[in-house]
DNA sequence: AATGAATGAGAATTCATTCAT
DNA sequence: AATGAATGAATTCTCATTCAT
């Protein structure tokens, strides 16, 4: 009864994402969805209660996934003593670039909710994100590592410049050039020392 | 063309930005444009050809204006010598802010479209805000003020920052705070020495 | 604005007055509606909220029409004295009759509606239908001509009676004969004698 | 078919009439019926070959039970001598009111159908029903102790009547008074005087 | 130029029916 | 026999666009 079939549920997603990903949300049908998955449209209904559920349903899937990877990290022992916080923090942007530039268009679906949707339930998951860099920075700041007048809004700078890149630059480096370039220019600007600048070298 | 009342299109694009900052694209109706613009639903298409074609002339027009406020900037001459450049991106930065948190809807607006248009009429648009960023930062680097292994990727950083903030921080501090802030991450990471940090105070 | 063209109006609930005599609610589409009044589907919704309105609105003015008909006659002086509410009634009668053999598919729709319109919009007009009614048959117990214990169930009984006929009844006689004939049976009753009447004592 | 299982057949029918007795037709769906029921949608379809289907089983279903009570009394002899007619048709109308009064929605579903099927399965039941009454009143015609036009118009009345009061009439009495009453107003008239009785002629 | 009634293509959604298990 | 997931035809309703006034 509860999830009916995973594996279709899955394949719905799937043909949803790649149509969402290629059109805006009122272009794409659920005729089109539909075929794509190749189940029949009262299908959907079955698993989605709406268009909308299977977008929003889509997004979350997604952004909550994007969370479980960056919190296996936090815990995460960091071997280099005197940068602990800034290779926490890496790991952080690390993951991030990988899901970002895997999934460009998810940042552009988000905004295509109905607002209130989004608040309710997009915006929590995004905010978790959030927390998990802003988090890194302020336990940078305590150990003396870092130093920011708001690290909220770094957090949200960082988060803001992952979707400059893959939206806007469509020929980016491959991810692992990315996370040392927003390291370099972010790190080097948090970081207390000029010798610090050096850790990622 | 030339007859048309000039007034009357700044009614309906205000009224136009109006609704489509509350919601998205796809639930905009022009009733609602045309009820709020108080004109007469056929006179919408007197002054644009589609909905689309009002949506696109809506960013269009405001990217347009920031382009021209941020491009008097460009020649300014900067009185202290030794920061010139950072001086110069401040006040793009700045224009960026100031533009960015009066109309943050702005940045909600830009990838509802159908991606052709967007690429062919705002995208272009945007770059070029881009590359007057990008052209401060290599103007920094060229007069050995600055260090940065991308610019290109620097100046996209700074505009998602932007969004960033106005979009998923309702409560930020005003205008010239963000931009000292902002100015103090990226500007500390780019400049070259430990001094230059103090370049704003 | 109040009602646009009440021509079109009137087209409309005509078309569809004729498509819901034929065929239940639910098998009558409003493309057959649209098609029928000669008028766009879209059209269709700028005089009626929803089918079901239309619906609810082709019924009450049906209604309301016959109610202002019998209305008229409420004060009417009658010539002969003596009798002049059982010709009251009559009178009432023999509205409902020419109403109900010129429209006998009204009685079909009323109960086709969810229960809840149907409450609310259409059974107010049909009580006061039914007072007028009963209203005849308590002002003849008053001045003596009648006797009932229930005159509210009576007028019931006359609209059912109605329905009965009209319904179930294809070949029924003119609507004056029919008037006669509904006036001998609740005026006189079946028995033959006034002993008779003691049957049921 | 004669493996199936009687209960269930009861119980789907069951659910059946207390769900369109709430709603119309058209509102109510083959999974709240199969969901009260207790089985499965798909069972539905082993005993019933459509939903009409189904709906046609439960009317003629209830009417030939009330058919078989009334045709119970027909043969049945009066004790009283000189009024035996009004008596068998009293018999009937107690037979009515019982099951009008214990089955009200009955009325309400008999004609959402779709008029053929109304017309072959439906009707000829009530026209059983009718052909009863009306029998009991040319009988009585025949031995002088009734008399009447159009004995079937008069039945058509009662049927009619019997509806009339279950269905608008929310708190009528109880089926012994409803009974009585009836038979006063069609056994002897709501006019006062014999006199009165040639008003119409 | 301005209007807003009219249009109908198009989309989301429902639900009777089927069918594999 | 019993089930309920799957289906897609069919329907309501929306709304961008047109056009007569």
């Amino acid at each position: 009864m509860q999830t009916l079939d995973p594996k279709k549920r899955r394949d719905i997603l799937k043909a949803a994402e790649a149509l969402f990903a290629k059109r805006p949300f009122h272009e794409v049908t659920l005729d089109q969805v539909a075929a794509r998955a190749k189940i029949g449209k009262g299908t959907l209904y079955i698993y989605f209660r709406s268009k909308e559920d299977l977008y929003v349903g889509l997004i979350s899937e997604a952004f909550t996934q994007l969370l479980e990877r960056m919190r296996e990290h936090c815990g995460r022992p960091v071997a280099g003593a005197g940068a602990s916080s800034m290779q926490q923090l890496e790991f952080l942007v690390e993951e991030l670039v990988l899901f970002s530039t895997a999934r460009p268009h998810m940042y552009r679906l988000v905004r295509t909710l109905l607002p209130k949707r989004c608040e309710i339930e997009i915006r929590p998951l995004r905010g978790q994100i959030v927390s998990l860099l802003r988090e890194a920075i302020e336990s940078g700041i305590r150990c003396g590592e870092m130093r920011d007048a708001h690290p909220e809004m770094t957090a949200q700078y960082i988060m803001g410049a992952m979707r400059g890149v893959v939206v806007f630059t469509p020929d980016h480096p491959d991810a692992r050039e990315v996370t040392k370039h927003i390291m370099q220019v972010f790190g080097s600007g948090l970081s207390c020392t000029k010798e610090s600048q050096s850790w990622h070298a």
